[in-house]
DNA sequence: TTTATTATTGAAAAATTTTTCATTTATGGT
DNA sequence: ACCATAAATGAAAAATTTTTCAATAATAAA
């Protein structure tokens, strides 16, 4: 009873593909010239895509992932990935240095005037600051969403990481003037009294754009290098409770849920559930120690840009 | 003093590109999701073609030309070339047979409702119109605009076809009622002034696309067959001021130029004047000795459309 | 033959893409 | 430091392309 489908006219197909790809015609240039209707081209171009006399190949140059970076973006539900060459796979360093670059550049692509940027800290998110260029932003605003990290002393680290982007940017800077976390509950209560910690957390909610470190709970990473920020002990009772590491101290599990544990009641910053309001959430990191950390948060949609290198990221995309 | 051309953004290109081409985002999503602006967006899949990071490829399926289309219509001004291919290269009828299946086709993919459709005399155009399937065309209307060839008794062909393709649109019919060619000036003259003549005249600078064959004169082609249409003397005459062939007995030189001759006012058609008012002639002939003259026919713009074969169209595009 | 069904169609509407234009920006020379 | 210049930019306008819609057309079954 039906219409059967039309065998395909070929040569009609070639010729407006021929016509269109390569002389450049308009569509209604075909259409005149092959006394075509508008839609009828439009439908031939169609087919010939399908039917493959037409292929369209984008070509990576040489040290590009983009099959990687649309991977991750598919399967993670991520808004961009950045995958750069980790040229020393061995090199922890090396590759912090990498990631550093590549996130400057793209904060620097996706920089605009009215941003509110929040800034966790970390060893790779120092880089970044090292190597932006300066770009005067009067609009920007810069935001320390994690109280300064390690004894007193190297405080300035974290805010100084601000700073100097808020100097790069030219822009408003608020800082977190508290450590980022304290021996007891108590502590934590009366610095969130102090009017500037209050000013600090009440900007959470306006951060349009963060760029946060993904920290992997090895031995040798920064939170426990001197055992200062966190104690052995608390570390093992939150990988018995399923952590695989944390973004601004807050650990989650491989899922990229919280972990609820006395550590969390201590921290002075962000909270993951903060951070996911967040319209756009940038995580730097790589390196064979974060996989599971990178691969929770990713799950628990803690980021939505990725920054990494292309070993970490096949074993992700696995 | 410029400001130096940026250095492409060789990622960025490339994201883009895959994102458009094998994602199939809308440049809208992309500039949201990659934080650019529309334009840009745009101008980097502009680049992105240009540097060839983009590659656009039609292929052709086999037996057809795309490619000598293509060369042929640039190098010709022409709206449309057909190449067909030539099965048996040395038979003239068996390629005849093909090109008037082309034509055919050709003739269905054009036809519109109000098209005026001139008529000229050849054995390929006979071949089109056996070749044709019915579709009923009620607004089309065919026109005879070269007399009847041959000896009075043969007369018919020509007429015949004609009448053949209108019951084949089932459309309106004008023939021409008149030998093509009459022995002395004083008859065409005597023809003219026939009412029914006149009408066919008339409506020539109606027509609005017309179907011909291109002869060669050579001593076998039709128009010498049986020395009726043209004596040898006259053909002499021609090729002496340089005729290469004729469209509807209308002789021109190499560069498509009228032949100026006592021939030609004995002729009872239409000029190649009128011929190349027409919106759409289509031309279709091939074969070894018809190079030159479908030449002439291409380079005098006497044609718009031609249906050849590979080999006819290989040698026009030397 | 009629009928039911679905492909195809072209015009118009909607969506998308490109270009234009005015402005901003980055740089080398003064 | 300050021009002068050409590149780069984004918003809006213009151009182009795709989709929608209602109508037509083509077939096989009844």
């Amino acid at each position: 009873m039906p219409r059967p489908k039309q065998e395909e006219d070929l040569r009609l197909l070639t010729k407006v593909s021929k016509l269109y790809y390569e002389e450049n015609l308009t569509q209604d240039e075909i259409m005149e010239r092959l006394q075509l209707s508008r839609s009828k081209v439009s439908r031939l171009l169609q087919r010939a895509r399908e039917r493959g006399i037409v292929k369209i190949t984008v070509v990576s140059p040489p040290g590009l992932f983009p099959d990687l970076e649309a991977e991750l973006e598919n399967r993670y539900h991520l808004s961009e990935a950045i995958v750069v060459e980790a040229r020393d796979p061995q090199s922890q360093s090396l590759l912090s240095r990498e990631l550093g670059i590549a996130a400057a550049n793209y904060l620097l692509r996706t920089l605009q005037d009215n941003d509110v940027i929040g800034i966790s800290w970390g060893t790779t998110l120092s880089y970044m600051v090292a190597a932006l260029q300066p770009r005067p932003t009067p609009g920007a605003h810069v935001v320390q969403i994690i109280g300064g990290l390690g004894p007193p002393e190297s405080e300035v680290h974290a805010t100084d990481l601000c700073r100097r982007l808020a100097q790069l940017l030219q822009c408003r800077l608020t800082l977190l003037p508290a450590p980022g976390i304290v021996d007891h509950v108590e502590v934590k209560e009366a610095i969130l009294s102090d009017s500037h910690v209050r000013h600090a957390f009440n900007l959470f909610s306006q951060i349009n754009v963060a760029y946060v470190g993904i920290g992997a709970p090895t031995p040798d990473s920064v939170i426990m290098r001197d055992g200062s920020i966190l104690s052995w002990d608390m570390l093992d009772d939150l990988l018995k409770k399923g952590a695989v590491g944390d973004i601004a101290l807050r650990f989650f599990d491989a899922w990229g849920q919280a972990i609820i544990s006395e550590v969390d009641q201590r921290v002075i910053g962000i909270t993951l559930e903060q951070l996911r309001q967040i319209k756009r959430v940038v995580g730097v990191a790589g390196g064979p120690q974060k996989i599971d950390v990178i691969r929770g948060a990713l799950r628990g949609r803690l980021i939505n840009v990725l920054i990494t290198d292309h070993i970490t990221a096949s074993q992700l995309v696995r």
